[in-house]
RNA sequence: GGAGAGGUUCCCGAGCUGGUCAAAGGGGGCAGACUGUAAAUCUGUUGGCUCAGCCUUCGGUGGUUCGAAUCCACCCCUCUCCA
């Protein structure tokens, strides 16, 4: 049996954030005491089902709740997603339909399994209870805070100062997330730092509806592959965790030294010891910082497919751009031996076909600017017609491939 | 409801005394050089089309004009102030 303040030892580590660990420890201890666990809830997005290692951060966090005996229950957040949240401008975004909710929270669910234990995971859809609730009910709830109060949301004070619209319906936001908590009596709500201000909501929705607040415990925001935002999917800065080890490794080895530290302590589960040493050997120059991420990349790799699977990644890495060597898995392209002409075609029209370009204008703009090659044979006119051969390699930049076959 | 400011290409943001505007500049993206597929730096490129030309773009719809992102009318949306 694991002691309460061995627990709290674990579950502190790393966090950058716990409001309040006193009520954390006083909530373990009562459970402990009534060996009952723990609720732990956390929110997830249903439109964007794909998890990154910035997911991978929390999940983790919540794996060890799992490990403790507590159970973990996702919200998969289907009402929310129905309604469409218009962030930022113009676009309102898309409302899901009830199908695309429950595909992607399945996707999701697959993904998440990655990390967490299946046994000790509950799924819920917050439409269970949020469509359930009237407007009275929603008035009632809204009676709950103050504009005042909800302007103080970074997010919505800063819009506010550069006199960005905010919709009303904006507000309620928040008020589902808490609801959810209310709705699950949650102990703990797990989330990103830049989730503060939701999860501290719910803390004070719940008193207001005469439960224990649940405690938040905020995990450091990963950033993403750019080193500067936050890992998004759509900022496309991210690494899926369903990602094939090869291009896990790559993107790994594409972050810029800066981050790498970051990465080692948040995207690995290396002993605070072992990236201590790592710290130091960089430090004192003993260690390459190139030798460093390549074991970073390993690190991640290993952590989703096996320690085979990294190694072998690593070895197609350097093959390819040490060595410059064609990778193993190039993807197969079929093109129609019906848009031949004399076994021919026009070479940024065949860019187009492989799914390497977008238009025949961006391939003549690469191939002017010497990117791209057949069969390593750089391409240097627009006009070039090729020979196409099944099995012929077609290539643009560094990291597009593609394999032709015919027909 | 009234008064004012605005809606421009992925983003920010010029242009708005009508043609020389596919639209300055910056950011981001992509590509090339240099490297460690790092960063920094330099260079090119960044609507589409078999492309020295043509086609579609500047909130929407109509109009004026040989010609409109630029002028006019109406409409839609955002912000500020007043009520």
């Amino acid at each position: 049996m694991v002691t309460v303040e061995e627990q709290v030892n674990i579950l502190k580590r790393k966090a950058a954030e716990i409001v309040s660990e006193e009520d954390l420890r006083e909530k373990l201890e009562r459970a402990s005491r009534a060996s009952r666990p723990l609720r732990v809830k956390l929110g997830l997005d249903p439109s964007a089902p794909d998890i990154h290692l910035g997911h991978a951060v929390v999940l983790r966090k919540l794996r060890e709740f799992q490990d403790l005996g507590h159970e973990v229950v996702l919200v998969v957040g289907d009402f929310t997603g129905r309604i469409g949240d218009p962030t930022g401008k113009s676009e309102t975004r898309r409302q899901l339909s009830v199908d695309e909710v429950t595909k992607n929270a399945r996707t999701y669910q697959d993904q998440a399994y990655k990390i967490l234990d299946p046994a000790r995971t509950r799924i819920a859809f917050n439409g269970e209870w949020l469509s359930k609730l009237t407007f009275e009910d929603v008035i009632n709830l809204a009676s709950k805070y103050t504009v005042a109060r909800m302007l103080e949301r970074d997010e919505f004070s800063a819009r506010f100062r550069e006199e960005q619209p905010i919709y009303i319906h904006e507000f309620f936001y928040p008020f589902m997330q808490a609801y959810d908590s209310i709705a699950l009596n949650a102990d703990v709500e797990l989330g990103g730092t830049d989730q503060k201000f939701n999860i501290l909501f719910g803390r004070m929705l719940q008193r207001e509806y005469g439960q224990e607040p649940q405690v938040a415990m905020l995990m450091p925001i990963l950033v993403g592959t750019d080193g500067v935002n936050k890992m998004s999917k759509s900022l496309g800065n991210y690494i899926g965790v369903a990602e094939p080890p090869s291009q896990m490794y790559g993107k790994t080895m594409s972050i810029s030294d800066d981050v790498m530290m970051t990465f080692y302590e948040l995207a690995t589960t290396l002993p605070d010891e072992e990236i201590e040493a790592v710290r130091e050997a960089l430090a004192s120059g003993r260690l390459h910082p190139r030798d460093a991420k390549r074991r970073l990349a390993r690190e991640i790799v290993a952590l989703y497919h096996g320690p085979e699977a990294a190694k072998a990644a690593e070895e197609e890495f350097d093959a390819v751009f040490r060595k410059g060597e064609l990778p193993e898995d190039v993807p197969e392209v079929v093109i129609s031996s019906a848009d031949l002409a004399d076994g021919k075609m026009w070479c940024p029209k065949l860019l187009v076909a492989a799914g390497l370009v977008d238009s025949t204008s961006e391939a003549r703009r690469l191939i002017n600017q010497r990117a791209v090659r057949v069969d390593s044979e750089r391409v240097t006119d627009p006009q070039a017609c090729v020979a196409v051969r099944p099995g012929m390699v077609v290539r643009v930049g560094k990291r597009r491939f593609a394999r032709v076959r015919l027909n």
